[in-house]
DNA sequence: TAGTTGGATGGTATCGATAACAAAGGCGTT
DNA sequence: AACGCCTTTGTTATCGATACCATCCAACTA
């Protein structure tokens, strides 16, 4: 029986209860002033009436959208998932949405979904890492809302950043392996120029192996970003073949670290004792697999929570709202002596 | 020196190409009728004024948002990541964006998110799960968009659905364990009443056992949704203690199946030689740790490229649009024998 | 040559909520 | 009683793009 009829409005709503539109919008604010039982009159038209506000008109005529605008590399990745969870639950305070966009580890794409996310007109937009196309970067200059870079130091930060130093952490990592007299220490990684992020942390590795006056050459490129677990097992047997007498491993992350283990496990090859293997990022598997990784904790969850009331601070208009460095953590466990 | 003045809109294009709002609009469009003269001229204006499209006010006028609501369960979970990321590939060739909102695995939250994805007036709507609280089934009766549920058969399909079903994988299990001569099978879940899917795996597991005459008391309940290696490890002792006789157990997942390995790896238990287990999702870890994990293929991704394109051809007005039932695959490997 | 077709462009009204301003009524104060 | 103040509600115009319809002109047909 029922008609293809269109969805009601806040006029009907006006129309039913007798009162005016413009008291209707008011009911859906929740700080407004209009009395409790005008409201609750129009609350329960409103659920009769089967009704749904309009957010796309609302965000016209008030020019705000509730939107934050967020890029991450890949959606599949823990670390970014929580940085993003961290964001949701700070931001969801304001009742803000999360508007997300996977780059899939390419600048080229970023930039493509940058423009895409600003048509949507959000209220700010946070980017991982600090690196972009000439174009993409001239678009978060240009756009009217707070930029934030996460997951890095900008060489020149757009607006302000959350993050830390990709080259540093793993220049943390050499440091104490080398502390643990290790010196035949290669980096298995991604390709380099794809990922930034993987390529500042190859960086890394080559600065203070050379500054330690040890061997570069040993280095793997496990293919285009993410480097998953198999690929990471993929890159140590090719390391096991082209260097021997490697005695430690850093790996990009945690779960080609893993990969790597297995690969040892099936060769028969003891960790630690044999050869040992650090990671990146603290992801649960590196702290229940057997042995346990090594690793370094990027305060992923706290990059998000950071970057959200940072957001906050500044939409509120604080003064003096400054960047957040974030200081990883080195994580001592099993698989390295 | 730069003021602080309104971002351009096509009116201002207009003015300074000399053409009508009317044509800057229809330059934005790739279909639309215009010279290559004036398309070039009205872009090379745009581009020169930094002029971004205002997606809000074209959703209003046009009734389009290009939006696909999708809700998931959590972001930090391959299974899901896969299916987003498949419907996003289809999606994304029509130019759709995804608006995702993630439930934690609670029907209220869900409940609420559904509300709010609503208000951004997606052009379709795609949950997780066959089952919701009663007025989230209402809201989604109510709008006016296909709703498709997926990763389940619901009982009562509000429109239409892209899943398998939850208990029928776990019954798949049970039989092919009992196959391999098992038969004091126990089952590592999820609490009951909160993740539906993982009640469902409980409850084929209880027919399949009952089915068989076979034991259904080893039960362990590993805590809310989702069960992490971590809680997988620990049900695991749990289970050790209670039933020290245990052959096989069947996890909700392969993290939490790679939770318990590694329990059985730290106590000295040979897997499958002493205990085998199975999992469920073909997350990456289970086809490269040691012993690799016998568990069930979903066809996550499949579920998202199926979903969008069911989606697609709804939205193309195409008659005879059915559900799609997806059909989940064993996959042997070593932690069985 | 007159008539027709179709590509390109313009004019106007509109999507639905709400900002900005106005006003009505109740209450207390002097 | 007169005044001001606060609470509650109403009126009007508007956010920026575009659906819809009208118009113009070149090219082509009969």
């Amino acid at each position: 029986m029922s008609q293809i009829r269109k969805p009601p409005t806040m006029a009907d709503i006006a129309r039913v209860t007798g009162v005016s539109p413009m008291t209707v919008s008011r009911a859906f604010k929740t700080d407004s002033l209009i009395s409790k039982e005008t409201r609750d009159a129009i609350l329960k038209a409103a659920e009769d009436l089967g009704y749904v506000f309009d957010a796309t008109a609302s965000n016209l005529r008030s020019q705000k959208t509730d939107f934050v605008a967020v890029t991450i590399p890949s959606i599949n990745n823990a670390n970014f998932a929580d940085t993003v969870g961290g964001l949701s639950e700070t931001l969801s305070a304001r009742n803000m949405q999360i508007l997300l966009g996977y780059t899939n580890y390419d600048m080229q794409e970023e930039e493509r979904l940058i423009e895409q996310l600003l048509r949507r007109k959000p209220e700010a937009i946070v980017v991982t890492g600090g690196k972009h196309t000439a174009r993409a970067r001239k678009l978060l200059e240009n756009a009217p809302i707070p930029v934030i870079e996460t997951w890095d130091v900008p060489a020149e930060p757009i607006g302000h950043f959350v993050g830390f130093s990709n080259a540093g952490v793993v220049r943390e990592m050499v440091d104490h392996l080398v502390r643990s007299d290790y010196s035949r220490i290669a980096f298995i990684g991604g390709d380099v120029g794809r990922d930034t992020r993987g390529s500042d942390r190859r960086q890394g590795f080559l600065e203070a192996m050379r500054q330690h006056g040890l061997d570069t050459s040993r280095l793997i490129a496990a293919g285009p970003p993410p480097i998953s677990m198999r690929e990471g097992a993929n890159a140590m047997a090719r390391l096991l073949e082209q260097f021997p007498d490697t005695e430690a491993v850093i790996c990009v992350s945690d779960l080609s670290a893993f990969g790597a283990l297995t690969e040892c496990q099936r060769r028969g090859l003891r960790v630690p004792e044999d050869i040992s293997i650090g990671g990146f990022g603290d992801y649960e598997i590196g702290s229940i697999c057997v042995p346990t990784l090594t690793t370094i904790d990027a305060h992923a969850r706290d990059i998000g929570r950071k970057t959200g009331s940072l957001l906050l601070d500044i939409l509120d208009g604080k003064q003096n709202v400054g960047d957040v460095l974030i200081e990883p953590q080195l994580i001592v466990r099993e698989s390295t002596r």
